[in-house]
DNA sequence: AATGAATGAGTTTTCATTCAT
DNA sequence: CATGAATGAAAACTCATTCAT
């Protein structure tokens, strides 16, 4: 059956409705808009796909393996930890603070009543992937003696959740335009100090 | 002249399009499903709102009120400066776990775009409330040398931020049921403990 | 049952529906306008009227009575015959191209096939109160010989027709604005000669 | 995009919706029941026409072409004046009288405050092109000796004017039937008549 | 007799989905 | 396999009318 669907079509299928569900939300797009916008009919959509849950599943899987995979990919041990926290939770924030990232934080809050799995692919391609990469560089550097972190998995969400303050709420609930790279690093400096306050080695500090 | 509608009849509706919204949304609601939950017709709706909108915004304005507020009202400078935030973080962090919290959280968030006004209208009635009642505590608790923060707004930020690691974003992506008092009191104690770290005075820690 | 309801309120009521069926039509008239207009709850209007069929026959049959009566009442036989023609074409021009006649001829015409018996009430009222005095005086000018018409009801109309020229379908249309004196006196002068030179006698023209 | 919906569903739609409208009128007609009548869905409604007020005026344009046009084409200038006048008046007359005329009239007049442009598109197509035709014969046939007439478009909206005596407006307020042909050259005789009194020359009458 | 809250059938319009071509 | 016309079940909202107070 889809030894014929070829996956140039699909995947221009997937870039139209990305296009649309990032600008409109999911209640909102429409399948006749993603037709048009992908450049098919809107009966080749459901040769491809079971439908607007099924398409808008993929699209968010997709996305969030295309944009949130492989931005915590280099794992730095030789500078300052300081300086690669610093690092760390700038990427971070930059990309929670982008349009992309919130358009697909608030299109996934949204429906994660009505697409639970959805939700939990969402949080494993970005939050887990993140969480994971800092919680084994902060053991690693806990094994080197440069930090004493115990529990580095849950210091690791405490980082990021630090990472967040004042200005991710605000942009979510459009009180803020994106933030300058100014804003961003005075939030993150200031996390990193708490952090390494509780979970640095004097001497590193 | 909307003086002589009934308010027991205007509570009757927003208690069934409390209980329509919290289900499936702004979008996801209609009018008709609201009328039959509420027990009234749907021109008796635009008897008392002037639609669906108008709807919604007065239901997350009373919900707000209702739940939100007298949460963080009474300062208590006399016990031990971790103990209070403790209680502070508990309450902070029961709310926003709630069914009510996370459905309001969901709304606004998802029609933040759409409903600017609104999302502001929460965040004051809300998140502002709790950065506010804190950062006040913080500076008398500075002023009175029990602790040292310098900017008492940020830092209040911060400890809420630090106080959502974990459970918030897991529960809010449908990864987690409503957790216990104990799970709530292990993430809480760390979040005191990381924050008096950095703002605590030796004395009292 | 009609002993207690009062003319005054009665007469306020057909105020407000005069306003109302003026400004938007039958279709376009909602009976909460009206009463909201006449300053009477939607329930007496009820009261007074059976609904709002009811209530447009009645007001369409009093706007007649009072706007199209005493229009051609005094006839002249004294002056000269084209002097007086000119007044009533221009008596019953004016009159067609006011907003009231005009107002009041769209509503008929649009409801026609709805209210037959308005309709004819309509024509009763107007067309035919101004064809029969014209007819008269043209028949008593006959017997007079200052006149040589044969059928002067059919001739009375004819005048009439002859009178709408150019400005009438257009004003109906909305191609045209209200016309000014001259305008209205050029058609009718117009009129009054073709009408002469058929119905007139040597001696008088 | 629309190049592939079929002409003839189309035309089934217009069909439907002719029936419809001319009962009904515009306000009174629903889109439900003009599916019903065309026999087709409310959806294909839709995909032919933007809505109600484009179908309407599309309605109004094609039957205004349909219908008036082709109506006043050949100019004879050979026969008796009195005889062509005859002939153009019946035609005029019998078109105005017949149900698709008096329909059209109907609407037009009803919804010329809302639609002005269909208004003028109406007259355009239909007495626009009537005076139009008449004015340029009276013109030719003054040229020719044979009538005298100074202002030929004002002298053809006379004529037509006169044409309508007696039968026109009680048609259009529901008092008579479809008359018949001896009523309408009657009236159309006694209209050639004052026409040719004041318009005529001697050796031609 | 007057009120106006309540009703519910009605309106236009949208849209995910199907299926004949 | 691709198409897009056709569908029909919704959606939000209006309004003439009724009836308890």
């Amino acid at each position: 059956m889809s030894d014929t669907l070829s996956p140039e079509k699909r995947d221009q299928i997937l870039q139209g409705a990305s296009r649309v569900f990032a600008a409109d939300g999911y209640e909102g797009a429409s399948m006749a808009r993603i037709a048009q916008e992908a450049g098919v009919s809107k009966g080749t959509l459901y040769n491809y796909f079971d439908g607007k849950a099924a398409l808008f599943s993929t699209y968010v899987a997709e996305v969030c393996q295309r944009n949130l995979a492989h931005v915590f990919d280099r794992a730095d041990h030789d500078g300052d930890p300081a300086a690669v926290l610093r690092e760390i939770g700038r990427r971070m924030l930059t990309m929670v603070l982008s349009d992309a990232g919130l358009t697909m934080y608030r299109m996934v809050i949204a429906e994660a009543a009505k697409f639970p799995i959805l939700a939990r692919a969402f949080f494993e391609a970005g939050p887990a992937r993140a969480i994971d990469f800092l919680s084994r560089w902060l053991e690693e550097e806990t094994r080197r003696g440069r930090l004493a972190v115990d529990d580095p998995s849950f210091a690791a969400e405490q980082f990021f959740n630090l990472c967040q303050t004042h200005l991710v709420l605000r942009r979510k609930l459009e009180m803020l335009a994106d933030p300058s790279e100014a804003e961003i690093e005075r939030v993150v400096d200031a996390a990193v100090r708490v952090f390494l306050r509780s979970y640095g080695v004097k001497a590193f500090t």
